[in-house]
DNA sequence: CATTTCGGGTGT
DNA sequence: ACACCCGAA
């Protein structure tokens, strides 16, 4: 649990940007005749018309869920426009919307600290550019308010009947009297609005996003009004948004955590939470846990929004679901090629564009084993040095999943005649490199790591094909 | 063992 | 290093 010092006075300014139902938009900018109409994203589509991933908001209308099957969702409404994700190697293959998330984040990065928490959602640490915007240019002083901002929603503003919803914003934007935190969080409303508006002109798709004075209010902001809104939780609605909001709608708390909170200790509400003393929490789980889980009651959340643009590791995988499970050492080679082929071209593509390294290359596996003593045993996962590449990352990949494979067999394996095996199949298989660094600064070739080459020679292979069928790049570890 | 394919994080 | 948890399209 992220245990990052509370402060109970914490005056920062902090949004969390939301894409709607990314994929979706992907797909429609692709593809504009699409745009308005019940569209979803399917991965694959040979068994019962593939698994939907993303769903317009038209499609919502109908009844169509994340999860369900293409077959179930023509069935609710016969109309909806199913787009398949991308295939490449027999696989699914992401980096369209990868691609699409990173337009995004150079946009939003523009006005602050930017953490890319995932592929389609941002952290932005506002405070400096709010503070400088309330020192010489405050939205009390100002003529008019940008449409987009008035259309915000303030947790805690009361909309009268009859009242102008877009006033009562323009006012609370305006007020004189405001303590110094609302007038931060004024000046949040209007930076977002703005980059929110940037994003739409230039890559065409619209977002949702909360503002807050945490990650934690701003994450649980942007989710309330979807789509193409945002969402401001001023300090002083702080305590009436917790206080009745069942505890699975936090972040960290959707899973086994919040449901031992609910069947355990009885909690069913953020509010709940409150008459727990902080040692009480500690002892059932944890100081870490426990002292997170206080201050969450409380609205306090520290931590920081890190200032990072690009992933921390890259990972390719499938699974092989029912008879479609692997069976033969071949059959595993054939599709960790594959999977090691996508990763290291996106490895590459990292070093082209980033100057970063990987360092450490890990193979996730899943198998079942039909009659043994101990069916349940999980495949144990295995890394080692990554070696640059394609190649040798194949070879590296295929001796990590033996490895791993004579672990879960047993000494007396179940080979039984040729390459095949009785007793085992692989359900998904995974590769992921990790440990990835910017190349030291002042470097922009990777020539130096080539010890006894030239960088005559080197620098006649800076395409990304030689680079994966030829180059023998090896890191000695720590060498960063 | 038919959501799948990611990515981040903590505990040991 | 490895197991396990969490969440999002």
């Amino acid at each position: 649990m992220p245990v990052a010092k509370p402060e109970s006075s914490d005056s920062r300014v902090i949004a969390h940007v939301d894409m709607d139902c990314f994929y979706v938009q992907v797909e429609q900018r692709k593809q504009p005749q699409l745009r308005g109409l019940p569209t979803a994203v399917v991965q694959y589509n040979e068994w019962k018309g593939g698994a939907l991933i993303a769903v317009s908001y038209e499609a919502r209308k109908f009844g169509i869920k994340r999860s369900m099957r293409g077959e179930e969702a023509k069935e609710v409404c016969p109309q909806v426009q199913l787009v398949q994700v991308p295939v490449a190697r027999g696989k699914a293959d992401l980096s369209g919307y990868r691609n699409a998330g990173s337009e995004v984040v150079s946009i939003l990065a523009r006005r602050g600290r930017c953490e890319r928490a995932s592929i389609d959602e941002v952290y932005l640490d506002l405070t400096d550019a709010a503070e400088m915007m309330l020192a010489d240019n405050p939205p009390q002083g100002m003529e008019t308010i940008d449409e987009e901002a008035l259309k915000s929603h303030i947790l805690g503003l009361n909309n009268e009947d009859g009242s102008d919803v877009k006033e009562n914003v323009r006012n609370w934007i305006h007020r004189h009297n405001a303590d110094h935190r609302d007038k931060l969080l004024a000046c949040g409303i209007l930076i977002v609005a703005e980059l929110r508006m940037q994003v739409l002109k230039e890559t065409e798709f619209t977002c949702s996003a909360g503002i807050a004075h945490n990650k934690m209010l701003a994450k649980l902001a942007s989710g309330m009004n979807k789509p193409a809104q945002q969402t401001v939780v001023p300090f002083s609605s702080v305590k009436g948004l917790l206080d009745t909001l069942p505890i699975r709608k936090m972040k960290q708390l959707g899973g086994k955590l919040g449901i031992s909170l609910q069947m355990d200790m009885g909690v069913n509400t953020v509010g709940d939470l409150l008459q727990f003393p902080e040692e009480k929490l500690q002892e059932r789980y944890g100081i870490n846990t426990g002292t997170w889980l206080w201050n969450i009651a409380r609205g306090i959340s520290g931590e920081e929004v890190e200032g990072r643009l690009l992933p921390k590791s890259h990972g390719s995988g499938k699974t092989f679901p029912g008879p479609r499970a692997l069976k033969t050492v071949p059959a595993v080679q054939h599709w960790l090629n594959q999977l090691c082929e996508e990763l290291s071209e996106r490895l590459c593509s990292d070093l082209d564009q980033n100057k970063r390294i990987a360092h450490t290359l890990t193979l996730h596996a899943r198998a079942y084993k039909s009659s043994d003593s101990d069916s349940q045993k999980k495949f144990p996962s295995k890394s080692c040095p990554l070696r640059y590449g394609t190649a040798k990352i194949q070879e590296d990949a295929f001796n990590l999943f033996q490895a791993g494979l004579r672990e879960y067999i047993g000494f007396y394996g179940g080979k039984t005649r040729g390459s095949h095996c009785r007793g085992w199949g692989i359900t998904s298989l995974s590769v992921s490199a990790s440990k990835i660094v910017p190349i030291p600064s002042g470097t922009c070739s990777i020539a130096k790591y080539f010890h006894g080459q030239s960088t005559s020679h080197f620098s006649s292979m800076q395409s990304s094909d030689n680079l994966n069928t030829e180059a023998t790049l090896s890191l000695p570890s720590g060498s960063i």
